[in-house]
DNA sequence: AAATCAATGGGTGTTTATACTCATTTTAAA
DNA sequence: TTTAAAATGAGTATAAACACCCATTGATTT
């Protein structure tokens, strides 16, 4: 293949600020991958990823609100196509298990030189996976199946309106239905039609449910 | 002081390359400041510093060899000049206390956005000291003295008790007061009290915005 | 042309949440 | 040992949420 002619689309989720700009800036200089965006937390992630897929997510385990592990499980349900690679300051079994058993296709060590993360990311975008830093063809299989038994029927999931957005960012905002039909001019017996519909299509029981898949899902993004 | 005909010379021990080369860029683009040297570890930072000394030091507390604790003691000793900011991951209690213990003057959560690095490292040029992240005039003269209590006034006053944290995960997981009464073997005007001392702790409206608030201060995380 | 769906609005209920008031017991701290 | 706070429980209201039912309009799709 020639890699000069392809353009890696890569994203990155890390919550330290300087370590973000600093990778960023290392990424960008390469010619062939293009930086989509980089977020410091779950819920941004989730929101971003909305509008942008990047084949290729540099994702850090201790992000705040979502973390890596569990933001992997769901991007694998949503985005199948987004090779997911952990970033994590400890290198130990549990983390490198749970990156695996969560979907992700490599494991790097922020410890790691600039190189070693460029041959991971090409060895991703090339093969689907790296294999290193305790991160085996073993480790995958045998976590492979243990997903197996794990499949959630998230697919089945219905696309929500985009009034039903409306109403459920302004439930995730505390509003009530009154206010929320103040703010949308709408009737308070609307806004209760589209959360009843939010209600059959989320699966979910409340308002805190519903606030919770909001998030997770990245219709609503936590601020500050 | 005219801040302009002043170099400040700066070094930097942090076992992170691309963080490491992140913030020495960084540090290099800004005009009065000097990059003496970086180094990766404990043992290659006391080598340099026999043949270079900065005024002012960002090292982080875990490096190999000789960690960031021990390195600053070591400092305090042989070049009291130089001014040790600790750069940690971690910004809990011990560690900060241990810094200020071993003598540094200022901490910085690896967190940190490069403006609040900038404005550490210029208030200890200019002041001896940077008083932030938990880092206090108080802290210094206890720890040199010996290991007090820390009172943690402002956190316990808006602390959530255990029981409120109880009752808040589980309307985060969607339950209704009457089936977090049955859950916790506790009546349901018990969990409405509890529930109204969570919204007047949070100020919160709803449990819409009570989730919301969960799950920013990291008492609801979220599963995949 | 017929069917589907998003968006709008309503009727009639029951259940739950929220806002006040108050009291008791236990536990921890000053 | 007195004080304060946490955890427990209740009475009495009103507001909101939630569960069913239903219809109309406009846009899109088949």
């Amino acid at each position: 293949m020639n890699r000069l002619l392809e353009t890696i689309q890569v994203a990155i989720a890390e919550d330290h600020p300087v370590y973000r700009k600093g990778l960023k800036n290392l990424l960008t200089s390469e010619k062939h991958l293009n930086v989509l965006f980089d977020v410091s937390n779950g819920s941004e992630l989730m929101e971003q990823l909305r509008y942008f897929q990047p084949q290729i997510l540099l994702l850090d385990v201790r992000i705040p609100f979502i973390d890596g592990i569990n933001a992997t499980k769901i991007i694998r349900e949503i985005y199948p196509d987004i090779c997911v690679i952990i970033n994590s300051s400890y290198s130990d079994e549990q983390t490198i298990q749970a990156a695996a058993a969560s979907g992700a296709r490599a494991f790097l060590s922020k410890k790691s030189e600039f190189t070693v993360i460029m041959d991971t990311i090409e060895n991703v975008y090339d093969k689907g996976f790296s294999f290193d830093n305790g991160f085996t063809p073993d480790l995958i299989t045998t976590c492979c199946e243990e997903n197996k038994k794990i499949t959630l029927g998230e697919a089945n999931a219905k696309s929500l309106s985009l009034r039903e957005i409306d109403v459920l960012r302004l439930i995730c905002d505390g509003l009530s239905s009154n206010q929320i039909a103040d703010v949308l001019y709408i009737s308070n017996r609307t806004v209760e039609n589209h959360r009843r519909s939010l209600f059959e299509k989320t699966k979910a029981k409340n308002m805190a449910d519903l606030t919770v898949y909001a998030i997770k899902f990245g219709y609503y993004s936590i601020q500050g």
